[in-house]
DNA sequence: CTCGTAAATGAACATTGTTCAAGAAGAATC
DNA sequence: GATTCTTCTTGAACAATGTTCATTTACGAG
């Protein structure tokens, strides 16, 4: 047999096993938070020792990240589905998102937001850059609808609005501290969104 | 001597230490992190014994929520003392204060948002109304701005726009992450105040 | 001074992240 | 297919850290 099919049957076995570990520690996570998260109870869901989670991640934090990673990964996909015909209605459509996502993956988000490394190590560039994509997202329809501003102050623009949103969710999403009561969530966040765009002097068309 | 005499000298050696214990635990939290709180730390710090912590403050958590607590108290001091006169001027103010609240402080407004109890205790009732109770200052400037809202509107507006000041302020203020720039963020953030309140409706006058 | 109550102590324990020497499994070579 | 070499797996042992509690100590009352 040839050397890529030879390694592909032990890496094949590898990977299954590396998502399934990460498959279930994204699910102790979602239901019971970071905290619940132990390199043990992953470890005996997977039917694996303490060592193979070490072998996989390196330590704790990275099957942490790796986690972490994923979840940026699909609150990026899910945004970027959000239709770019309008760019009025992509702006709602991408505040909407992010609010369906965190409504459905609150814990996933917040240990993606609160996680902080050990000791002082850095956290990753890579997640970091992610982030920072997810969160630029909403430059482009902003542009379109202020195409005489200069476009560093949209850029910032584009990011604050997010950061706002971002805080007016895991805010009022937070069982406790309740900002702004859940079920009205969506229309007020809709609103906001008018309300600073009316300010930014976008007039409401059609 | 009295009765009140001979139990004051004992509680005021209590308090004393209590003040010391929550005094030490803070710095730790200041300087390096809710992360690097160890609870020998702190009683080596306080020249006590582990128990000794565990007498005060019952257990780990509470250590950190009485902390967590003054944060908040400190947080509503500064709050409170930007002046009423101009209601305008007095959201902006509230705005700015948090942001130097937050400069000043990060660690300990990370550790008031981002700790999460043991288990599945829940969140103290007393936390929880305090930090409602700082989010709601925004609430009585906004009705002079507003004086033909709805105050059930207002109230919402309010914690939605302080939530929002929040995401802004603590994504701009991460190292890691760096939705907006630190030194702009100070301008960005009146600037953000502005436009929404342009949206709103109010117009800036002088 | 003696007693009783309350507080302080820190060794021992429980939980949980981490390491690593030994063994198992798989790939390469003959 | 046997041998050898490499890699992965394992879990006991270790380390760090929160928690408990029997014992000791300190202090005020009578």
């Amino acid at each position: 047999m040839n050397i890529v099919q030879e390694e592909s049957r032990r890496d094949r076995k590898k990977l299954q096993r590396r998502t399934l570990l990460i498959e279930i520690a994204r699910r102790f996570i979602a239901t019971k938070g970071l905290r619940s998260l132990k390199v043990r109870d992953v470890a005996d869901a997977a039917k694996c020792s303490i060592g193979s989670v070490y072998n996989e991640f390196g330590d704790f934090d990275g099957l942490i990240l790796t986690v972490n990673r994923e979840t940026v990964e699909a609150l990026t996909t899910r945004l970027k589905a959000v239709p770019a015909d309008d760019p009025l209605r992509q702006l709602h459509g991408l505040a909407d998102a992010y609010l369906g996502f965190a409504s459905e993956h609150a814990n996933l988000l917040r240990s993606l937001f609160e996680h902080r490394m050990e000791d002082d190590r850095p956290f990753p560039e890579d997640i970091l850059a992610m982030v920072m994509d997810a969160f630029a997202l909403m430059h482009a329809p902003l542009v379109r609808l202020l195409p005489d501003r200069d476009p560093n102050d949209v850029a910032l623009l584009s990011r604050m609005m997010f950061s706002a949103v971002h805080g007016i969710i895991s805010l009022g999403l937070e069982e406790r501290m309740v900002a702004v009561p859940p079920e009205m969530l969506r229309e007020r966040l809709a609103q906001f969104v008018d309300t600073h765009l009316a300010g930014l002097g976008v007039t409401r068309s059609a």
